[in-house]
DNA sequence: ATAAAATGAACGTAAATCGTTAATAATAGT
DNA sequence: ACTATTATTAACGATTTACGTTCATTTTAT
């Protein structure tokens, strides 16, 4: 819409991203986006409002973003690494702070992420993901892995971050991907994935 | 001295760094630091002065690691690129908006400065540095080469950081250096600095 | 057992922030 | 040039937050 309105985003985004909701105030953002108060509230209810637009719009391009990946034609694995790739990247654009800010305000960043979950099920139901876990479960290993990247133990393992991020990226496919997309087979399991209770 | 106010120090510092005065809360510091309230202001006038007690720390260290530099043997030229590092270096601890806070505080990170000024003027005394250029300019000229690091046009012209750096370096050194450290000579001027009067 | 140090909880005060209002100024289109 | 829209400035009361201090209690060390 309207310059100004564009002008807030931006300038919200950045300070929300770096130092949090609370440590930032309305006219704060008012003064840094060349816009008055009274404008402010004429686009946005409050401040949440504005966090909540913020992260709707990540979600937007993040979800336009997995879908050009997903129409491109490329090998199975590459795509897979990509669309992770854009989830892991959303996932880690707001800072600690906001995060906590999010979580607080009952956003939920892995909503973006249910398209990701509907591309695993997909990939299951195609078999090129094995079919005998479920994919919250997939989503949440990956997630795990991922995670190893910022623990300092593991970090120090390691002389540059690109390396861990490849071997992790190596993990979670050659444990994941079905025996169609493996060198070495393994015995192949599709059983239901809902089939074993854990009572 | 007492645990507590280590802790203090340090939480107050990351905090400082990252987010400026404004935005950290004495409060904030305390949690963070395991710290009771009544017990900062035990060691501490205000939020005020235990940032003057962080920026004293950050002198004190780097004078040490001056006269560390200082009194090591190596060559002349490797000597002042390390002191002028350390003078970098410590100008660009504070983030951008802590650093507003100092100015408003009427704190000088500058004079720590004033021992690499000093250094300077010893150099011209030891003939290792031209003596017709007044200590103050040579300073600021190294503080404007350095500023091109962050100069975003200028950044794109470079593959990597760390080339641009040595190259701001050589252009300092063999910009300022005398001739007994030049391979090539160029005709030595030893006027008196403040000859020429800018009427 | 005693002294010193740190804590939690509460306090009054001052300042910051919120969200709104009204009157004025700027900008647009017709 | 006139009108309608839109933004701005300045101020507002209400609420929240942060400050710096006090005091009774607990913890720690001697």
């Amino acid at each position: 819409m309207s310059q100004k309105h564009a002008q807030l985003i931006q300038v919200g985004e950045a300070l929300f991203v770096k130092h949090g909701m609370r440590r930032v105030t309305v006219e704060e953002i008012c003064r840094q986006a060349g816009v008055s108060k009274p404008t402010f509230y004429k686009y946005f209810k409050n401040k949440a409002a504005l966090a909540r637009r913020i992260v709707e719009l990540w979600i937007e391009e993040a979800l336009q973003r997995i879908d050009g990946i997903e129409d491109a034609e490329a090998p199975f694995p590459e795509k897979m690494k990509q669309i992770l790739a854009v989830k892991q990247a959303i996932a880690a654009r707001p800072g600690p702070e906001f995060l906590e800010d999010l979580i607080h305000l009952d956003i939920d960043l892995s909503h973006a992420l249910g398209r990701v979950m509907r591309f695993l099920v997909e990939c299951q139901q195609q078999g090129d993901i094995r079919a005998d876990i479920r994919p919250e479960v997939l989503m949440a290993a990956f997630d795990l892995l991922n995670s190893m990247q910022y623990d300092r133990r593991i970090r120090d393992l390691y002389e540059d971050a690109e390396t861990l991020a490849v071997d992790v990226f190596k993990l979670f496919h050659y444990g994941a991907l079905s025996t169609d997309h493996r060198e070495a087979g393994l015995p192949e399991t599709d059983a239901d994935p809902i089939a074993e209770d854990l009572s």
